[in-house]
RNA sequence: GGGCGGGUAGCUCAGUUGGGAGAGCAUCGGCCUUACAAGCCGAGGGUCACAGGUUCAAGCCCUGUUCCGCCUACCA
């Protein structure tokens, strides 16, 4: 009846939507918060709202839904928080460009306008990624979405500011910043990516008054020219002990700039002189700082040369540079043009090279904290997976630098901080205050800087449960229990989250931190849309099912390395989703109704051994899972499905099944494998979710969503080591058969006669008792054991641990085709002997290895010596049948 | 400049306290054997980057070399 239900393919895509509709409709993804099951929980790393699912995604998600899934089998209460962050100058950005097409840019819509356009847009395209996420079988509590900019977040937000301002952790000042000019706002450190650029290094003749030689400087900015407020050397250069004067001329200007000294410069560098810009350059700024200098701003917020670069003002910094270069030439001054290739900052969003640019700005002071979130991780509070990570974690936070979080935008938190217009107070509040509590005066400006996105997510472990309010949610589920996360925001994120998550809650936000890899190209790239290289998650999923491509992903997790992806590797796992299928379509013919527990009675080797091995794959597979290899959980179900339980056990049991064996062994089988199947489901629904859950319905005896069953224990008493040995044995003898018909190029049509040459008991037991399946494996007519010494006629030969085994060929045999079988055989058995023997012969080996390794060599010594003796006999008694035959 | 990771079969990679070199894909040969041709059976293929060292024993530990990748840094 079952099979009529199941096609002869697995067809993912109907049975992909069916039941994660399912799962959504009868709630099987929400948190309880009143339980007393331990609690496990996930933030999700919020995807930006103007994001469309990447594999890096794809990856994260998949390892979390298998992390959460199983916890839920496993009977904990679960939850896993999903939502978005506001992506503050990315969003800006996307709404930007899109009111550009309608021909209106935001400062004709003015801020209020703007912001509701954002959140308009937000309404219309905003929950894209959420629904890409669900494809992914992502499954979140999703009833509790939040968002970075929801009124309670955002209370969270206004909150920790407030606090961290007041502690003296968040200070206002004038400071060298990364300026964009494109995004038209700060940026902090982390948000600057460096790249090596092809340019040149000049050399500029700074005069002296008198127009004499004066200074060569080396630079690769000469358009900052204009804001050198002074030229720099180091105090003990020989070359300039005697200078005439303490100034020079500042070229194509008629200003007159001092030569400062200071220990920064370098002498080896350049031509040892520097010119100082304080107001386009961090080091400048801090030179500037020491001596005094004026700081001289020469390029405005939009990129273009302000007054104070005279002739050129007006004109963009790039352009500038060329003019410059060619007025010095004319002038005589640019001495020389070296190629240099150095780096350069850009914006990440945008790529614009960033300009370093004095400007007052909000700040965090990172340190306090940062010393906090080092001793969490130090004395294990928090725990990096892989370890390798928490190298780079505390390196960073060991030379963090203050954190810039404003933002000269307009989507994102307003800074909740007002100065008085008369009297130039500066209130920093939850709330807008009524008037200025100085001088009373009632209409305070508020500040038109928002926060950096970073700051809002640095609270999401806790903003997202409730806080600032004292929620059940925090009081069960914070700290998390692990976050997931990629490398690439380490330091952007979990470095800020673990800062803020100790300081207002007074515990670190998570026990665990599990850093994946990167998802890269076949070839080992990142993957971006300028490459041309992108594979997005949902056409795999269209293509292969969603699946075969979690499994993949969950295979390819090996800790510490990248991912890379290709469709190819794909397909080899939707091969395996095919095949469990089929091994569940094949159980379904036979199997009718549930189990409650296996049957009293002994059972048969196969059964015996596959519920055996099972112990051992689920307690290989909860320590994987347990200890975030997700890689060989993968694996080791790959194997055990499709090459324990597919190739071997319902192969021997078939003769079970249909019955040859009698009733008894038939309604044992049927348990056993409907036993083994279940478990199979369970174990491997973390990870391949649908058709786990297709399948789970289809099986009789099964109610509900596999998502409610129970995650099978290890039961030890089914470990069955003798079980294990003997099916090895007929493992062993079924494969060497096979050996001999594909080397013989026997075709499966003719069946073989075997007889079996052995004292060993075990061999002789498995022979006599589950001969019938060895027959059917192997495709015999005939299977008999016998002593050794028997000749048997013309025959191929085959050797295994303790016996021989011989296939009579009569009239069939290829003589010189088995020669060179047992050619082989030995040829590797004499490669493997002298190894054995080269160790044994070693006195040190003996002396000093331990017992057990001796033993074993030993032990490995004599079966080999033994299979040799064997094989030459073999090939002795052919060659001696050659000669009957050729040589009459 | 500093730091980290990697180099294992043709390809992509596993290999967890040092003791029999593995998987998937690809290749070759044979099969429509009543779950599965998205399959079954069999086979071939590796100086574990290179050179030293420690050890009875090294893919694994140590040193050096080399190539690739990434992160990070204010030397103009």
């Amino acid at each position: 009846m079952a099979l009529n239900q199941l096609e002869k393919g697995y067809e993912p895509h109907e049975v992909e939507k069916k039941w994660y509709d399912f799962w959504e409709e009868n709630e099987l993804f929400a948190a309880p918060e009143n339980t007393a099951e331990p609690a496990y929980s996930i933030v999700i790393p919020p995807p930006n709202v103007t994001g469309v699912l990447h594999m890096g995604h794809a990856l994260n998600i998949t390892l979390q839904d298998i992390l959460c899934r199983y916890r839920r089998l496993k009977g904990d209460s679960v939850l896993w928080m999903p939502g978005t962050d506001h992506a503050g100058i990315a969003t800006q950005n996307v709404v930007e460009k899109k009111l550009a097409s309608e021909g209106v840019s935001r400062h004709q819509l003015g801020r209020e306008k703007f912001i509701e356009a954002v959140w308009a847009w937000r309404e219309e395209s905003g929950s894209a990624i959420i629904n890409q996420l669900k494809r992914l079988g992502a499954s979140c509590d999703w009833k509790r979405e939040r968002f970075t900019m929801d009124s309670g977040l955002s209370e969270a937000v206004r909150k920790v500011f407030v606090q961290l301002y007041h502690e003296g952790l968040i200070y206002r000042g004038d400071y060298i910043i990364n300026w964009c000019h494109r995004c038209h706002t700060a940026l902090s450190d982390l948000e600057v990516e460096h790249e090596d650029v092809d340019s040149f290094l000049y050399h500029i003749r700074y005069p002296f008054p008198d127009r004499s030689d004066g200074l060569l400087i080396a630079t690769t900015r000469p358009e900052t020219l204009f804001g050198d407020t002074a030229v720099a050397i180091h105090p003990d250069d020989p070359r300039y002990q005697n200078l005439p004067v303490n100034e020079v001329m500042l070229p194509l200007t008629d200003r007159r700039i001092p030569i400062i000294r200071d220990t920064y410069v370098g002498m080896e560098f350049g031509t040892g002189a520097l010119k100082v810009t304080p107001a386009h350059d961090p080091n400048d700024f801090e030179i500037g700082g020491r001596h005094g200098l004026p700081r001289l701003k020469v390029i405005d917020d939009t990129g273009q040369m302000n007054g104070a670069a005279g002739q050129f003002s007006g004109m963009d910094r790039s352009a500038c540079r060329q003019a410059v270069v060619e007025a010095l030439k004319k002038n005589g001054l640019l001495e020389k043009m070296e190629p240099y290739r150095h780096s350069v900052g850009h914006c990440y969003r945008c790529k614009t090279i960033v300009e370093p640019n004095l400007s007052k700005q909000w700040f965090v002071k990172a340190k306090p904290l940062a010393e906090k979130a080092i001793a969490a991780v130090q004395d294990g509070q928090t725990r990096i997976v892989p370890e390798i990570w928490a190298k780079n974690y505390f390196d960073w936070l060991n030379n963090i630098r203050d954190w810039c979080i404003s933002r000269q935008i307009w989507w994102g938190h307003q800074i909740p901080a007002w100065t008085c217009p008369d009297c130039n107070h500066l209130i920093v509040a939850m709330n807008a205050p009524a008037c200025c509590p100085h001088c009373a005066q009632p209409n305070l400006i508020q500040e038109t800087d928002v926060l950096d996105t970073w700051f809002s997510s640095a609270l999401w472990p806790f903003s997202t449960m409730g806080w600032p309010n004292d929620t059940p949610l925090l009081k069960k589920y914070y700290p998390t229990s692990v976050l997931v996360t990629g490398f690439d925001i380490l330091f952007f994120w979990v470095a800020r989250m673990m800062m803020m998550g100790i300081h207002f809650m007074n515990m670190v936000p998570f026990r665990d931190v599990y850093v994946h890899a990167l998802v890269r190209d076949e070839f080992g790239k990142k993957m971006s849309k300028s490459k041309g290289n992108v594979i997005d998650p949902l056409t795999i999923c269209d293509q292969y099912g969603t699946d075969a491509f979690r499994l993949t992903l969950a295979a390819f997790a090996a800790q510490g390395r990248d991912v890379k992806m290709s469709e190819k590797r794909v397909e080899g796992y939707r091969h395996f989703i095919n095949k469990l299928w089929n091994a569940a379509r094949f159980a379904l013919m036979h199997v009718d109704k549930g189990y409650a527990s296996l049957p009293d009675q002994p059972l048969s080797l196969p059964n015996r051994w596959i519920l055996s091995r099972s112990q051992t794959v689920t307690r290989t597979v909860t320590n994987a899972l347990d200890n975030y290899h997700f890689n060989e959980a993968a694996s080791q179900l790959y194997q055990f499905v499709w090459h324990e339980f597919c190739d071997w056990h319902l192969e021997a049991v078939k003769s079970d099944l249909y019955e040859k064996e009698g009733e008894q062994a038939r309604n044992d089988t049927r348990c056993v494998v409907w036993h083994v199947l279940k478990n199979i489901l369970i174990l491997l629904h973390p990870m391949i979710p649908f058709v786990t859950e297709e399948i789970w319905h289809m099986l009789p005896g099964t109610s509900g969503s596999i998502m409610r069953a129970e995650f099978p224990d290890v039961q030890e008493n089914r470990i069955d080591l003798d079980a294990e040995r003997h099916m090895a044995i007929l493992i062993d003898i079924t494969t060497a058969l096979r050996n001999i018909r594909g080397e013989m190029n026997l075709p499966p049509s003719l069946v073989l006669k075997c007889q079996i040459q052995t004292l060993d008991e075990r061999i002789v037991t498995v022979v006599q008792e589950y001969g019938n399946q060895i027959q059917n494996l192997a495709r015999l007519e005939s299977l008999m054991t016998c002593n050794p010494g028997e000749k048997p006629p013309a025959c191929a030969t085959a050797i295994i641990e303790n016996a021989v085994i011989h296939v009579p060929l009569e009239g069939v045999l290829n003589v010189d085709q088995e020669l060179l079988r047992l050619e082989k055989e030995l040829k590797k058995i004499n490669t493997d002997l002298d190894a054995v023997i080269r160790k044994l012969n070693n006195e040190d080996f003996l002396g000093k290895a331990p017992d057990d390794v001796i033993e074993k060599v030993k032990s490995k010594q004599f079966a080999l010596v033994e299979k040799h003796a064997k094989l030459q006999a073999n090939i002795s008694k052919i060659q001696s049948i050659h000669g009957a035959g050729a040589h009459p």
